[in-house]
DNA sequence: ATTACAATACTGGTCAGTCGGTATTGATAG
DNA sequence: CTATCAATACCGACTGACCAGTATTGTAAT
């Protein structure tokens, strides 16, 4: 008996992902994916039971990928809220700028209103941002009243320094300049 | 030889801006348009070229209203930078929640390239921002190594806590919450 | 009668999703 | 080890729906 192949289903994912990073949604055709994955249009139905589920999919995984690739670098338990802030903003710019397409996935949207499971993904990158700010106002460096506000600008301050002049800020000057913005601003 | 009138354009301008708000770009279709402002499709084609150029002409005239508000409420040449900061934050956010649906548009990007027209638009809200943070800076006032970057974080920040789940921040918390983060970040 | 326009039919093209056929795999048995 | 079988992955041509843009028609006002 044949069987699902999860390196098929990861190619497609990103096949998808880095045509829906350069176009929006409905500009993307799933035959266009298909040949981008080297497989057959009908293939993709094998995976994924619609292109909006296609769509859904990659968002999740680029929001798990992203989590993951943030909490092996980050510990949150011990030392510096304002290093760790430093750390999470540095990392995700570098996330972003290593997977070009992902960022303008950060907050796509396509009309239809967002999947429960996305939001839940895209939280549990939110809730690391929430925590360091919490933690850190706790231990009274920091000063914030609504951590979770705060944690949602950032992911769209990073995306649009990312989107600014069309990615023509050098990473490190973008990393400074948001880091200098944020602790200055929740520094007590 | 009909004559063209400016205040039907006016009326297509907005009903597209409504729809155009709450759906993205492809779902939208002229018919709907039409229909919602109470138009014949074919006069569509008498006030706009094709639907990229209505779609344009929603985000210029969005942003041009927008400035033109903004720029009424905001003397940009006397007084307190801070002041003037707080100014822009609330009218910037006061503003886009009576047009709820211009917000989606700020960023919006249909995967063709934005127009230089709707660049130098966008732009115009821009430096409004940007030129009160930098004679904040000037005076001695306010810090900040690129204000223009500062200027881009903070429509997209505005954007950012007016979609926060659903748009259920109060107008005034969020306005605080702001303008609390980017005095602290700015101010020397 | 002429003008202006809404309403609507039409056209050409695009694309999501389906379907019937083929290829591949794992299991079972001899 | 090899042959056979059944399950199902894989494929791409096809279809039906939708829609931008255009052409036509009906009607109301001047």
């Amino acid at each position: 008996m044949q069987t699902l192949d999860e390196n098929k289903r990861k190619k497609i994912i990103a096949a998808a992902g880095k045509l829906f990073g350069k176009k929006d949604y409905h500009s993307v055709c799933l035959s266009e994916i298909a040949a981008e994955a080297k497989v057959g249009k009908g293939t993709l139905y094998v995976y994924f039971k619609s292109k909006e589920d296609l769509f859904s999919s990659v968002r999740i995984e680029g929001y798990m990928d992203m989590y993951r690739y943030l909490s092996k670098n980050i510990d949150t338990e011990s030392g510096d809220p304002l290093e760790h802030l430093h750390k999470i903003i540095s990392e995700t710019v570098k996330y972003c700028y290593r997977n070009k397409s992902i960022f303008k996935l950060l907050r796509a949207g396509t009309g239809t209103k967002m999947k429960p499971e996305i939001k839940k993904t895209r939280k549990k990158v939110l809730e690391l941002t929430r925590s360091v700010i919490e933690s850190g106002v706790e231990k009274g460096i920091l000063c914030d009243s609504k951590p979770a506000y705060t944690a949602n600008y950032l992911l769209d301050v990073v995306r649009s320094g990312l989107s600014y002049s069309d990615g023509q800020i050098p990473q490190d000057e973008l990393i400074e300049h948001i880091y200098n913005f944020f602790s200055r601003a929740l520094k007590k």
